[in-house]
RNA sequence: GCUGAUGUGGCUCAGCGGUAGAGCGUCUCCUUGGUAAGGAGAAGAUCGCGGGUUCAAAUCCCGCCAUCAGCUCCA
């Protein structure tokens, strides 16, 4: 007797009677048994001795699958209530999920105990125990309450000194009986539990194999939390952990989270003096000069960039009527969001002598998104098919109300710049425009080194205006597109803008974080809405496609976002201040001031230090400012008419003319260095 | 929005019922110095805001605001 399968290349593959998911894997290579963690059988996710029945279809999942390392931290969050037990006894489990970079189990403590970071040694010295013990996670499907199993478990999570076991995974119990559990029915949920040594915890599964894999746990921090995610419930203590297939993943995460908390924009944003935030104006940033040169600089490279592609840039209000908003379908799908002006009126017959209710014959409101303003620019005069493609781009200023407790230095702010663009074209130009903007943003990420850059392709969210046939249309122009492209990309069901589906630019940091930055949306709604038309080849009218995008995306998100890539040690070209002059002392400031001006005038951002300190004093407070050069002048440099060079982190270019030293420096302004890219851009061609 | 923590000179923090402190930064003076911290002195604070308790509140209680960490659910 033998069965037959079939794997995700349709290919099929015949085994024996009774042949496990762990079997598929051995009769395919050894490695791979040694790598699947779980199967995917029929989309329905099982444990590795899950037994094949004929004709199944079967993905196996490895170590090197998101979802093998959901599993992964799912059993680790076994192995850690495990372990939690054997601590506290009469601690009471409650639910164990994963979450995006590791797990957590909820516990309730009786008697005022509770579980802090001080227990964690340990717990996991429990843990490494249990792991190395390597026991195998057995599933066991009760048939019955008066199931062994069932009693078994119930000897393990009991209330300490009461007959039953803990109330939550009663209540857990119940509704899955509610829901036909242990009625004996053909299609019943399975009331399942999972026995890894002396420990059984209720639980849907599936497992990775033994406790073996878990090796490479740590757990994080607790939390307060309740049952039921409700207040007036138990109150239980969220115990954090995480969990990697290898040691030197988790180590590398572990890593990376110091480096994250070193580089963390906030703080960085304090030291170098870049920026501040004031309560008054909570989510609403103050740019220092130096935090403005660098916006201002990263507005001149993309206005640098927009130049070549033969963009027209133009400037529009902050505020519209809240009609406009109405008719643009934001009011219904974004008021949460925005800002509404109110109209203060003098009025000596009120309490305060103001009236705050003044009738407003217009009421207004600010704008969260540019593309109004951009569609009442197109319509202000009739257009033709041959000023196609239209591209209008602005630096617009847009607010938008967050939720309290979302908000997080420039990266989640509630003002925020978009280097926004609307590509206004007939429906056969989106190819063309699609493929335009893929390459462009590429360039530019690359300027600023990133680049691993991910594609994620979205479709129609639940609330969203437009037809079927709209939709359908866009999704498979923008998915064509990607498809011309040749580029990989991921698909996003169910995650694009109310106006249409979306393509998303995922960049990826130095320290392996990734960030949504660019975004292409396709919009075949706003313009009809706003009656956009323009004179067709063929003398009629038509209604023009659009095309909403923006690279940075917010340029102070994008600030936030390359202060944490370079750690603060910018890029020469997008220092603040990329030359520091030290005199050795007061002798030589005169010809520090020739020097300064020598440079200034090559155009580069230089910054004096007159201060009346040692050498080695300005050296570390240049240093710690992550100025990238700084230039010694002392008695030989001023006899010699030269500098002495060295850099941020001391490497030290020695004496030099300040001619030589200009020249090493390489493309230091924004023209400088979109030129060397059109160069290397020839130089490939 | 929910949970927990925090809010003290420009910055980082100590003080936690009894006259507001330190370090860094700033300013002044001394020092004229060669590649990551010379010395001395001074200025600078309605202790987030509003109520309350107390003879007395930065300190205790309540409310609000802001910040930080996390959460926004089926084993």
């Amino acid at each position: 007797m033998s069965i037959a399968v079939t794997l995700p290349d349709g290919s099929s593959r015949s085994l024996e009677d009774g042949a496990t998911v762990l079997d598929l894997a051995r009769s395919i290579s050894p490695g791979l048994a040694k790598a699947t963690v779980i199967g995917l059988v029929n989309d329905r996710q099982v444990d590795v001795r899950h037994a094949l029945q004929d004709g199944d279809a079967v993905r196996l999942v490895t170590d090197r699958d998101p979802l093998g390392l959901e599993t992964l931290r799912h059993s680790a969050a076994h192995l850690m209530a495990a372990a939690i037990l054997e601590e506290f006894p009469s601690a009471q489990l409650t639910i164990g999920p994963v979450t995006d970079d590791g797990f957590y189990y909820d516990i309730f403590m009786p008697d005022g105990q509770t579980i802090t970071p001080a227990d964690f040694p340990k717990i996991e010295q429990r843990m490494k125990a249990l792991a190395k013990r390597d026991d195998p996670f057995v599933r066991c499907v009760a048939a019955s309450e008066r199931d062994p199993v069932f009693q078994d478990y119930q000897a393990i999570d009991k209330v300490e000194g009461g007959a039953g076991f803990n109330q939550f995974k009663r209540e857990i119990v119940d509704e899955l009986k509610r829901a036909g559990a242990l009625s004996g029915e053909p299609d019943a949920p399975e009331l399942s539990f999972y026995r890894s040594g002396g420990f059984i915890d209720l639980c849907r599964g599936p497992h990775v194999p033994s406790t073996g894999w878990l090796k490479h746990t740590k757990l994080m921090k607790v939390s307060g939390a309740y049952w039921r995610a409700d207040a007036s419930r138990e109150p239980l203590v969220r115990v954090y952990g995480t969990a990697f297939f290898k040691k030197k993943e988790l180590a590398e995460y572990l890593h990376m989270l110091e480096e994250a908390k070193k580089r963390d924009h906030r703080v960085l944003g304090e030291q170098l003096d870049l920026f501040h935030f004031v309560d008054d104006a909570p989510g609403f940033p103050f740019l220092h000069p130096k935090g403005a040169t660098i916006y201002n600089l990263l507005q001149d490279f993309m206005r640098g960039m927009l130049a070549r592609r033969d963009y027209h840039e133009v400037r529009t209000p902050l505020i519209l009527s809240e009609s406009m908003w109405h008719r643009s379908g934001h009011y219904d799908n974004y008021m949460e969001n925005m800002f509404f002006t109110r109209r203060q009126v003098r009025d000596a017959r009120a309490e305060d002598g103001i009236n705050h209710n003044a009738e407003e014959d217009r009421p207004m409101a600010v704008k969260p998104m540019n593309c109004p303003g951009h569609l009442l620019i197109y319509k202000h005069r009739l257009r033709s098919h041959n000023e196609f493609p239209l591209r209008l781009a602005e630096m617009g200023l847009v607010h938008r109300r967050e939720m309290s407790g979302v908000r997080h230095g420039l990266f989640r702010v509630q003002a925020f710049t978009q280097d926004d663009a609307h590509h206004f074209c007939t429906p056969e130009q989106i190819n063309g425009e699609i493929n335009l903007l893929i390459d462009f943003f590429f360039e530019v990420y690359g300027a600023f080194g990133l680049t691993d850059v991910a594609l994620e392709l979205s479709t129609r969210p639940e609330k969203s205006i437009g037809s079927d046939e709209m939709w359908e249309a866009a999704e498979s122009a923008l998915k064509g597109a990607l498809d011309a492209s040749g580029r990989a990309y991921k698909l996003n069901p169910g995650d694009g803008a109310f106006y249409g589906p979306k393509i998303d630019f995922h960049i990826r940091d130095c320290i392996g974080r990734t960030w949504q930055c660019g975004t292409i949306q396709l919009d075949f709604s706003m313009p009809g809405r706003f009656g956009l038309e323009y004179v067709g080849a063929d003398g009629d009218r038509h209604t023009p496609v659009m095309i909403h995008r923006a690279c940075y995306g917010s340029i102070e998100r994008f600030f936030g976002i390359i202060t944490e890539h370079f750690a603060g040690a910018f890029p020469l070209w997008l220092a603040p201040v990329q030359v520091h002059v030290l005199p050795v002392s007061e002798k030589h400031l005169e010809y520090a001031r020739a020097v300064q001006d020598q440079l200034a005038r090559a155009g580069l951002r230089v910054e004096l230090d007159e201060s009346d300190e040692r050498l080695g004093y300005k050296i570390r407070r240049s240093a710690l400012m992550k100025i990238p050069y700084a230039v010694v002048i002392g008695a030989k440099e001023v006899e010699h008419g030269t500098i002495n060079a060295r850099t941020s982190d001391g490497e030290e270019l020695g004496e030099l003319r300040v001619e030589q030293f200009i020249e090493r420096l390489g493309a230091f302004t924004v023209p400088a260095l979109i030129a060397s890219f059109a160069a290397a851009r020839e130089a490939a061609a």
